[in-house]
DNA sequence: ACCGGTTTTTGACAATTGTCAAACAGCTTC
DNA sequence: GAAGCTGTTTGACAATTGTCAAAAACCGGT
């Protein structure tokens, strides 16, 4: 839970009553590599922190499986626009690692938006944040190169070519995972 | 103003007060087609709210003018990422018609957040919404072709097209003029 | 070390989109 | 109405990426 904090501090410092209060909603779960975190189509009541794993939100696109985002340690999950929307989205979430996560439910995290002030502070600080990640990553895919994007991610996310299947990396960067294979063989 | 806040209160209910603080600090602009509103690679200060008019922001990759974000009457214009992260950015933001705007200093905007816990509520909500449109345009970039982007638009905000420069639309759809008039070609 | 499965690479070809250049259309201004 | 400007369309060709199929490499379990 230190780690939570730790990272949630980074946008704010909360009172001491803000973070027991939320602290007595966080709930632990350690969960298996393949367990399905959020089903497609319906709709994502948790955001998670990742305290150690891999997450994978997809979804199927004329059949066919894309990855849409990765996340890993210190960083959180869901599906961003049915966590918001309260309506049910294609994504689901999934693990690619045996993961400990810290799960906070939608109606709780609203409640303690309405009682704390500084909560509701660290709500919009956290979806601005995520804001500014779309948008950079947006940009890549508006007007990059399948190669300069591959690039993009060895260098934000180097970690991520080792530990996630060729597929999901070329889906999430917007290209096909022979593509990607030819990117890579021209070094 | 008044159009301001039906907009806004579609997000929150403000108190008197907080209305108030926020009428006082928001400036009436009245700016002719062409006007530049924000100077690529420096930071944006304001958010405007659009009463009147047309609003596109561009950057230049590889010499060429991209268009990045349209944005008509009843919503919002502003260099998300330099608003937010105080730094300059290469977008710049110019006006494609004779605009009304409400312009909101970044600082009194920190001040209302500081001191009204519903105006920090609002501002969560604004930037959630900017959030969910990102990740739908964003979604639709990923995973449809030219033709459908196209047809997407002409779904969502059909008068762009009417409104706005070919080689504008088709930059802000991640393809070349040339492409987008070959795509209307075939109905 | 071998088997069976999955993941990655390679090949041949087709489809899509980009590039460059020129022609065309619509407007304004003289 | 001609000249000039801007925005749009069209043509020929090249580059990029996708598709389908098969081969090769890798990995975990026995």
């Amino acid at each position: 839970m230190e780690k939570f904090f730790a990272r949630v501090e980074q946008f704010v410092q909360l009172s001491k009553d803000s973070r027991e209060a939320m602290a007595s909603v966080l709930r632990r779960m350690e969960l298996p590599k393949g367990h399905l975190l959020l089903k497609q189509d319906s709709v994502c009541h948790y955001i998670y922190f990742i305290e150690e794993g891999l997450t994978r939100t997809f979804y199927y696109k004329d059949g066919k499986d894309v990855t849409d985002w990765l996340s890993a340690e210190d960083t959180f999950a869901c599906s961003i626009i049915s966590f918001l929307t309260r309506q049910p989205d294609r994504r689901g979430i999934e693990l690619l690692e045996d993961a400990v996560l810290w799960g906070l439910h939608y109606d709780e995290l609203e409640k303690l938006y309405k009682h704390y002030h500084d909560i509701e502070r660290l709500g919009r600080l956290l979806v601005s944040f995520g804001l500014i990640q779309l948008q950079q990553r947006f940009d890549d895919l508006h007007f990059a190169t399948a190669a300069q994007r591959y690039k993009t991610l060895m260098d934000t996310n180097p970690t991520f070519i080792q530990r996630v299947p060729l597929g999901m990396i070329a889906s999430y960067l917007g290209i096909t995972q022979e593509t990607l294979s030819r990117i890579r063989a021209q070094h």
